[in-house]
This record gives C-alpha cells, structure tokens and sequence, in this order.
DNA sequence: GTTAATTGATTGAACGATCAATTAACTATA
DNA sequence: TATAGTTAATTGATCGTTCAATCAATTAAC
C-alpha cells in the first residue's frame, strides 16, 4: 500500500464522512470517533491526513465551496450565454441538489458561526462570499451602467444568500429550496426591467 | 436577600454576561465558568437559575428575539405611519445597534448552528423567522395585490436576512451593515414603484 | 432563627491527540 | 518462486484536558 493516491482517496472518503457525521450529529457532537466510523477506519487516521480535527474541519469546508465554483464553471464553460442566462446559472449553482442537502446546509451553518473565531475558516469564507459577489458584479456590468450594477450586485447576493438561510432553516426546506430559486431570478429580472425603463418613471 | 425580584436581576446579568463571552470566546469556548465569571458569581448560579448551561443559551436567544420585537413596537406604535414608512422601520428594527453588535452577530450564527439539532432552539428561531415575513407582508399587502405582497415580503425577508449574514461575515461589518439598511429599504422602494408602474412595461 | 441565595470544590463523562504496535504492499536478493 | 527486508498505511488503547453538573457548606436577609 506504498501508493501516494491512497492519500487523496482516503481524504476524500473522510471528508464525506465528515458531511454525514454533522448531518447526523451536528458538528458539536461530531467526533474523531464518529467520524473514523463512518469512514470505516479508526479515529488515529484523522490526525495522520489532516493534522487533526481541525484539518479535517477546514478540508470539508473548502470541498463545499469548491463544488460552487465547479458547478458553475460547468455550466458557464463553452456556451455563449446572454448575461440574463450567466446571472440565473449563478443562482442555480448555489442551489444544486448538493448545497441543499442536509449535510451540506448543516455544516454551512456550523462553519459561519466558527468562522467568526476562527481565521482560517474566516478567510475561506470571505473569499466566497466575494467570489458570489464579483460574478454577479461582472454580468450586471453588461446591462447596467457602473454604479447601478454595483447595487444590483449586491442586493442579488443577499437575496441568494438570504433565500438560502431561510430555506435552510425552514420546517419545509425542499419547497422553500424550490421557490427560493424562482423569486432569485424574478428579482434578477426585476433589476434588469427597472433600469431599462427608468424613462417611465414618474 | 429573600426578594423575588432577585431572580429576574440575576437572570438578566447572566444573559448580558452570556452575550459578553460569546462575544470574547464563541459560544464553543464559553462556558459556566467564563461566563459566571463576566457576571462576577459563580459557576452554580447558572444551573440554579436557568437549570443548566442549555437553558441560559436558550433564554439569551430568546433576548435577543424579543429585543427585536419590542424595537419595531416601540418604532411604530401610536404613529401613523405610512405602508412604506413602516417597511423602513422593520429593517431599522434588525439592524440596531444591538443586533449588530459583535455579541449579537456572533450569538445569532451559533444558534443557528445549534438549532438545527436543537427543537427548542428550531422552535424559537422558525417563530423569528415567520414574524420578520408577516409584519412585511402586513404592509405590502397595503400596496399590492395579494399574490405580489407575498413575494414581495417573501423577498424583502430574504434580502434582510441575506443582507445582516453578509454584514455580520464581512471583514468591514460597520460599514456594510450601514449600506445594507440603505439598500435594504432601496429593494423595497424598487418593488412598491415595479409593480406601480406595470402600465409602463413594454 | 428561619429561609433564601450563593459559593466553589469535587465528580464523572467526553473528547482530541498521541504513538507504539500491527498489518499490508512492495523490493531486492538468491 | 521464495524469503527477508523495507517502507508506508492503519490501528486503537491510553493520556491529559476540559467542562457541565452536583451539592454540602456558607452567607446574608428578614
């Protein structure tokens, strides 16, 4: 067993146990021992990978946010979309069936409350949050002067993120997941309709 | 010392002091003891009060909801306030000083965390999240037809709440959270004159 | 003197990390 | 091919720490 892609395949076994470890337990009552568990080898292999738990911690959370930028370059990638189209693929990628499974939206919100104590976790996450930010930023910017686009932007990531949180923590989330995903485009389009018409306005 | 009213004075020095070290060392490293400590008793106090650790974070959340709720009441009672008015005032009510202080951000992320395990705490934070979306459906309902009041407050709540968790993340919160009230009630002037002008569309 | 309020040392459980021991895979040599 | 030797992968019992809860003892009010 002296082979190095051992290595890759074991982390990724263990970061998928992780995920369904805070499904089942949350991410205080996960541990060494029910994640090693679930993962099917002992709890001494956590800190051989990843250093510790911590390690393991970050590893899962950096999976999370690289499957947001895989799936929207995905969608993106050799198609020559109207900036309409790039916006709705932007909210789209932030509800895939992934973001909003259980384990995923449970461990999100255990890693924001750590982010706020935790550096590395607090950067991570900043760096998502701008990432929402300057995609929307950059096709807003095809369809709205500067500034205009600027508010556009950022009103359209709090509404994601927003929708996201409160689906998340509904009694009804696969509904509110359903519905959030609808309202996010219609006030995309809302923006888009509002400032091509302002010589309407009164 | 035999007065009832020392219940309710300690209770409140211990909810205070709790908010102090979530604030200092997240609610995972605050304990009865740094938290008894801030409030300058000691560590039995808690269990004696509030029956344990549980319930003193329970009774903290339920603080800093009921917070909210007597904000917006003392904002809007005995005025007569416009529809929009008092959309306004509903944001002004989740972004007070309190709600965007370290404490009160770093409280609010860890309960969310923990109310996804928790039903007490799933409990408080669904009733929360319900009052945010009807006393803006209330006021929409003012201006807009029925269906377009519902999404309407259905995307207002999600911007708010969008807006406060981006704010509360961000690496400049004082600053963000001061545009995200200003853009906050820029969405609902948006929505108000979109559906005001519907004659306008092409 | 009675009652309520408060203390804080103690207890026991939980947990992360460690590391010596074990197993498995591969290599070199005959 | 067989055997011994080398290295990497994995185990899991043990250790030290942290922490919530308990409750007998103490203090202070009336």
């Amino acid at each position: 067993m002296a082979r190095p892609v051992m290595k890759e395949v074991r982390q990724q076994e263990l970061i998928e146990a992780t995920l369904i470890s805070v499904e089942r337990y949350g991410l205080q009552h996960s541990t060494i021992n029910t994640i090693s568990a679930i993962a099917g080898m002992s709890s001494g292999i956590i800190s051989h990978y990843f250093g510790g738990k911590q390690g393991l911690i970050e590893a899962t959370l950096r999976y999370l946010i690289d499957q947001i930028k895989q799936v929207l370059l995905a969608k993106i990638s050799d198609k020559s979309l109207s900036a309409q189209d790039r916006l709705f693929m932007i909210v789209e990628a932030n509800f895939t069936e992934l973001q909003r499974s259980n384990a995923a939206t449970k461990t999100w919100l255990s890693f924001w409350s750590q982010a706020m104590h935790d550096p590395g976790l607090a950067r991570l996450q900043h760096i998502n949050n701008r990432r929402l930010y300057s995609n929307l930023l950059y096709s807003f910017k095809q369809l709205l002067t500067d500034v205009e686009a600027v508010n556009a932007a950022k009103q359209t990531a709090a509404i994601i993120d927003g929708f996201w949180l409160r689906s998340a923590l509904s009694s009804t989330p696969e509904a509110d997941f359903k519905q959030a995903q609808t309202l996010s485009k219609a006030f995309i389009n809302t923006v888009i309709t509002q400032y091509g018409e302002k010589k309407c306005h009164h």
